[in-house]
DNA sequence: TATGAATGAGCTTTCATTCAT
DNA sequence: GATGAATGAAAGCTCATTCAT
């Protein structure tokens, strides 16, 4: 699924994903060590393992890189809370295990979504809306399973307090990687995890 | 009060507070506008109503600016919370009062602490540290009533569950501002404010 | 004829002539609309059908392509004017008539012409040359055509005379092309041929 | 009278004026030897006795040094035109005299007046007007002599026929210096303007 | 103290040319 | 013969910083 919303002029398609995922790895890294505007085009292509002419083969302009980095990391988390979850089958049990299967994708891609996040007002007015499209689809996740447990009779919720709840599920998680130099120094990921949880659900029970 | 990290070549104090108040000023509506990297020095020095020369007899770098704008904002932010809240005086009444205030001085500063996330990054890792002090104090601000409240027993909670509340609700106030783009049409300010605060007092009281 | 000023990789003569007719048409064009220098080599490659590779197995260097296209437009202009005139057969009715046809050449190649004009300088010190000589040999046919008629007496002219007015002739043909933004808004060809040939002769007659 | 056309950064009018005389001396050298495109803007800069970051102080694109030029280079050419011509005094005397001055200057400025018109196509639709304008003034100073002959008495000419040999005369001084190449090996300058003034006259007086 | 002209390192981007397939 | 992906030198331009006035 080659991105076609950033223009190539090589025409072979495998192949533009291929330097594309070159491309964007080593430009995660080094957005991740001193950010966007401090990398040089030169230096991700020196990351990717191409010249400066082979990057600008696959990309119109540096901010282009940039949309790249958004949408593959978005794409990755996304995948990879799709693997565990079925957003539609709900109950308590599964809206615990959804948070802990997102705290640790949160967690193992700690660095990608920092870069993201700070990264992110640099993407034009054209590409943002785009991202936090996204990131919607992400929360509307959570919003779903709550949708089914309240189904289900499990739980009581207003439509107002089931999206204010995922959202505050979803900062959680961001919480986790932003906040590390506190965080990560009180408490295990599961320590965290389960604190959260529990807070969530005393306050959803009582209802 | 003089930020003294901060190197100056001009001597007389009052100036180098009035220069620097009217940079600040200036450069927070321009990070606003177009971040601190697409920000350039001489805008910074027109906006503040002087000459680009005249902007380095109160800085030594570019990256001073930065810092001192996040140095002020954190201070307003810190002022006015203190202004109205004693975090000695522990009570749950307190504790929606103080809520409700910070999240008021979030709605009103949004702009400036949106700034100051994203562009903090981008501060030396001299200046990072000093910064995130004074993150602490205020999260701190929240586990200190919240202890009082524990003192008091109005609540029970173990030193963990306080602390990550604490962080909890910091990060919620910053929530406000970093999602306005979902929140702010889903919910008013009171709304969020009280939702949030419910989900809050129903976690820590059926404890 | 093909032009062996200019190396190529292939060695089917044929083969090289039409791929050149392609190359020259299509560079033509984009000459005439944004000069030589702002041409790239894969617009070039691409106008005439081809691959950019291809394009290289027909020429050495970018340069090579502007050297061809002066090379044909000279020989269109000339071949243009054989066909209608015989430079040995002199006569004032054949000097008119010569004179009209040239301005009608000129004419309908004025982008051609211009083209060669304003980019010829960036030929190489070698090619210039080879292409002033070929416009030589265009202004000797009108000298040539002045000379039968001084012999058949028709004209009184010293040897300089002829030569100067002989480049008169060719350059007010140019003129009408090169200053198309006033003169034919002021005149319409056959005014502009015939004000020019009575300015002319009736210089000549009077001697 | 500096060029209002062209924006600079610096605010100084006679800075500017000292400044863009030193560039255009540069850039006329360097666009005769390897023309505008050939020529960068760091040559530009140092022909100039400048840094880079100076020539941009007092231009916004490269595009800029060549309207400069190519102004300058009218304003002279006309400058020296106007010292020896007063255009409303027409006699056959005044018009040869007309001729043989500016055909000097243009014998004197050939590759300044050279390099302005292959390089003018370059400029961008907005200045070419501007240039054009100032030719035509030109031309005009031509006619104007021409028209007080007429009043005179002294020669009898339509308007299209004085309009046309006005070009004529503006196109042959011209011609000397573009068909330097071979006009400049057969006459002198000197004979080279009574060939041409002869030829004219011939015409104009047999009316 | 205040100014703003001068600097040049360093950026993004282009494009003629090559060469393995 | 034809292709087009790869290359990197070199271009135009920006902007943080300095320093003479």
């Amino acid at each position: 699924m080659t991105n076609q919303n950033v223009h190539a002029s090589v025409k072979d398609e495998r192949l533009i994903e291929i330097r594309r995922d070159q491309m964007i790895t080593g430009a995660v890294s080094l957005f991740k060590e001193k950010g966007f505007h401090r990398t040089t085009t030169r230096e991700i292509a020196k990351a990717a393992g191409f010249s400066i002419g082979t990057l600008y083969e696959y990309i119109r302009q540096k901010e282009d890189v940039l949309y790249l980095v958004c949408d593959r990391i978005y794409d990755q988390v996304r995948e990879r809370l799709n693997e565990d979850i079925d957003p539609n089958q709900g109950s308590i049990e599964n809206l615990k295990k959804a948070i802990s299967n997102y705290f640790i994708v949160m967690d193992e891609m700690q660095d990608e979504v920092l870069v993201m996040y700070q990264e992110a007002k640099s993407l034009t007015k054209d590409a943002l809306p785009y991202v936090l499209k996204k990131e919607l689809e992400m929360v509307e996740m959570f919003e779903s399973i709550l949708s089914s447990c309240v189904e289900n009779g499990e739980i009581v919720l207003s439509d107002h307090e089931r999206k204010l709840i995922s959202h505050n599920i979803f900062v959680q998680g961001q919480m986790w990687g932003f906040r590390r130099w506190v965080l990560q120094s009180l408490y295990t990921l599961e320590e965290y995890t389960n604190l959260q949880i529990q807070n969530l659900l005393q306050g959803i029970h009582s209802k």
